[in-house]
DNA sequence: CCACAGTGGATCGTATACAATTTGCGCTCA
DNA sequence: TGAGCGCAAATTGTATACGATCCACTGTGG
């Protein structure tokens, strides 16, 4: 888990922002307890504060908070991982096709950047953080779309697709799609929105498809039902 | 503010259900103050427990929390209005369709209960109660959809769609709806997507032509700003 | 040897106490 | 008279204390 590098005051948001990153970059794995006296030690502040960054969590789909049991890294179901990306290509082909009709230079600039430094991450075999700089670029691209609403959904959307992908992606084998980004990057900057649109669903599918989504046993729901017969 | 009928010992999601409703069905205006020793002392619980309510609804955008000045019923913005309403267009047309396919024969019922309800209500000048009655309806569809995600996503819409027509409602004459829902009801009982599709879609359009948007003084966006020439 | 009830420890849930911040009022002084 | 300073009341932010619940362990009886 993260050290805590700030001098003093560390308050709710950064609790949360840092669990949070720890998720996103699987440090922490689905089904992974947080008990609220450890965090609180870890952070050097009181529960009180630890629970509001759970709660804020939870809220965002990251973790589970279970009554008087405490507070697990999300399990997304397969239902709750179909569901999630059917919404992102309900909401993310549309909102790329906003966005480039308005892309400045400053911000192409970013994106290029944002590919750079994935780039650089799975260079340096630090699979987890490629995948969050990943999610990072397509959050970007509804800002640049200046839609908060659609952002802050997609963030959700986003941060519940990494666990979808710790738990059911097929091959170990590094990321395959750094040029759907390349792609996108290249029709914002042309300002071609239907090129946005159909880049983004087709990448979209591609990654679903990348997906081991096929009924099976469902994980640890329940040995005692699985011998019940 | 509703009084507190149950016997004795009201959670966290009671306190947020009833502010919420009170909320939806305009008996609290957007801009009031919810102060959290008042609340507590209504639903009898220590302001622990109210603060938990008051932070869920915020994440749900229906109340803006300000440090340590308190919690307030949201004014979503002219901007924000609009993202509500584009949000919407984007995730419920597809999902009628998609309920279309699955509308049982008791769905049917349920929702033309609803929609009696809501004509109920408006025969007795409950308008707010309508309109929340009305919010519900859209709710109940993403349900019939079996699209969990989104019903939640639309929770927060629906909610904020509230707040928006108390805002920018242009007429006070009242609805002038409920013939779309009773169209959508036949096309989910034919188990016509297609036109399940288009009547959302209309539907919203309607809706949103009815509010007034126009660029206005935008209330206290900033004095500050505004003076600044 | 296994099943099961009792018990203790760990952990979360809620209330309360105290600290920090804001805000409005009144006082002073130019 | 009016502007500015400062204090006090009100309100929220955070920590701590206490109670409730769950779970694993242990010991006993069959």
């Amino acid at each position: 888990m993260a050290s805590v590098t700030s001098a003093k005051p560390p308050a709710v948001e950064d609790i949360a922002a840092q669990l949070t990153e720890a998720v996103l970059e699987h440090r922490l794995q689905p089904g992974a307890k947080l008990r609220e006296d450890e965090v609180g030690e870890i952070f050097g502040v009181s529960r009180t504060l630890v629970r509001q960054a759970l709660r804020a969590m939870a809220y965002e789909g990251l973790l589970t908070i279970e009554k008087n049991r405490g507070a697990f890294v999300a399990k997304p179901t397969l239902k709750e991982a179909r569901e999630v990306f059917q919404a992102r290509a309900l909401l993310e082909p549309t909102t790329a096709r906003a966005a480039a009709e308005r892309t400045t230079d400053a911000d192409i600039a970013l994106l290029e950047q944002h590919i750079e430094e994935e780039h650089a991450a799975l260079h340096r075999d630090e699979a987890g953080r490629a995948l969050k700089l990943s999610g990072d670029f397509h959050l970007e691209i509804a800002r640049i779309a200046d839609q908060h609403t659609i952002e802050q959904f997609l963030r959700q959307l986003v941060a519940r697709s990494s666990l979808v992908i710790a738990l059911y992606w097929r091959r170990r084998n590094a990321l395959c799609e750094s040029n759907a980004h390349h792609a996108l990057v290249d029709a914002l900057r042309g300002g071609d929105g239907d090129s946005a649109e159909e880049l983004m669903k087709g990448h979209l599918m591609d990654i679903f498809s990348q997906l081991d989504l096929r009924d099976r046993d469902e994980g640890t729901t329940s040995l005692k039902d699985a011998l019940k017969r």
